[in-house]
DNA sequence: ACGAATTAGTCTGCACCATACGCAGTGATA
DNA sequence: TATCACTGCGTATGGTGCAGACTAATTCGT
């Protein structure tokens, strides 16, 4: 409980300190790192090389330090990783915050704008969800998507709903789809060979359906493919937000919330 | 080399046994374990204490093994959590391979089916994607899927891309409403503080989508709600889906394939 | 029937991990 | 000036996945 970062009542430790509500300290020898530079430098590893390269002595060699003084900045690893994501995320680009077209529009490049955020940042989809989000930048995010759902005329659930559905599928997809490319670009000693030999157990009376297109090769997906697959969904998800909107003009509530127990 | 999972060529070590194509050993004493006791002993333990409380040592005490006697039969971790993936996924229920009276009907039913599964093999969902799913249950449960679409009519790539999009929001469904769920029935020490903190935090200038919608208590999910939220977003992927299935009739091609390189 | 080959499980050991704890020095405050 | 909260470091503990040598069991070729 000595630790300079247990700020304010029951928020959680990292939390507090990513809102920038720590006690500035006063007595003893200046710190000579700082929250900033451990999470700047724990990011750049976890880029270079996943979080699997993220440990608190290869961070603390980076930074010319030993592993226990970072302790002192941060509680625990989970700790740093959650001002990581949250630093990570950074603010939305201002031309998201512009008030887009349509909301249609709006949408859809706010999923391809997180979507960059998350191909670069791949090790932040890996931490374990442990609550709602309360992180600055993610609000940020999310807010800037609700400000362009503003005029689809959805009930506030209804636009949270769509938010976590859009969100969820991105992320998702940054996930499936680096998987892929990463296999598809690996030294080729379990590319081709899978493809042939798989196409003999994937039989047609046990895959009627699958079958069929692997046979056509609609599994030899490049590049190009994968991002055919993103829009894609994107559209599908709009097209389905679309159907509701277009039902349902205005002051709509046809999914009543369910009534406040307790 | 000597390990009797190395079996035919090109296919990663664990591919293969789940395929049940191992060169069964005649020499040598008999074995007293099999991949079955540990691969089901091993997603015992992650079901109780997610992929945290699974290490070789613990498996292997669970066993009455030594830790090092799993790799007779595994050829790493990373292995093992293929297989248990393959063995956790199971079969589709049948009913999910029965025709549907629709194919909006199909894909609920498959998104529920699999939503289960999920919830009660999280952990799962933690393991990195390495590549295309190429295990014979994961197969099985995208070709009952894609049987259940069978007659929207779509091409074969758009009924791929539509699979990806439902298990894919179920995934990140998954992953979300039990981290939501772990937080809102976690003692407490960080529940209801943050509530009315960060509603101090996230001000109307800040978050001038996001405030209100805080504000007005939309944040506050009981189990009903986020089952509500997940309804919302199924139905709104299976409306996005129809939108396309109504404007193209029959044997479309409005998505071209981009053209094969090399 | 017997030795050779092959295999099952164990044991030891290594490199690495997060982090609890205590200590030395620093430097602002009283 | 004296105090003492604070920074940064060293050491230590108990965990991890896994390489490799070793013992004992089993079966095959002869």
């Amino acid at each position: 409980m000595t630790d300079p970062a247990a700020p304010r009542d029951g928020l959680p430790p990292g939390v507090a300190l990513a809102w920038g509500l720590q006690a500035t300290a006063r007595r003893g020898p200046k710190p000579t790192l700082s929250l900033d530079q451990i999470v700047n430098a724990a990011i750049e590893l976890a880029d270079a090389g996943g979080l699997a390269a993220l440990s608190m002595s290869k961070l603390a060699d980076a930074l010319g330090f030993t592993t226990m003084s970072l302790y002192r900045y941060v509680t625990s690893k989970d700790d740093l990783l959650a001002l990581m994501i949250d630093v990570a995320c950074g603010e939305p680009p201002a031309p998201l915050l512009d008030p887009a077209p349509s909301w249609r529009e709006a949408i859809d490049r706010w999923a391809r704008a997180i979507l960059l955020v998350y191909r670069q940042h791949l090790w932040a989809l890996h931490v374990p969800i442990s609550g709602p989000p309360i992180m600055p930048h993610q609000l940020a995010w999310l807010d800037a998507l609700l400000r362009g759902m503003a005029d689809t005329g959805l009930s506030a659930q209804d636009q949270l709903s769509t938010a976590l559905l859009v969100d969820g599928y991105v992320r998702s997809w940054a996930l499936l789809s680096d998987g892929l490319l990463q296999a598809a670009t690996r030294p080729s000693d379990a590319d081709a060979p899978p493809s042939a030999l798989l196409g003999a157990l994937i039989t047609a009376d046990r895959y009627p359906a699958l079958a069929p297109m692997i046979a056509a090769g609609e599994f030899d997906d490049d590049e190009d493919d994968l991002e055919d697959i993103f829009d894609f969904a994107l559209a599908r998800i709009i097209d389905g937000v679309d159907s509701l909107v277009q039902h349902q003009p205005a002051a709509r509530s046809p999914r009543p919330r369910s009534p406040r127990r307790r």
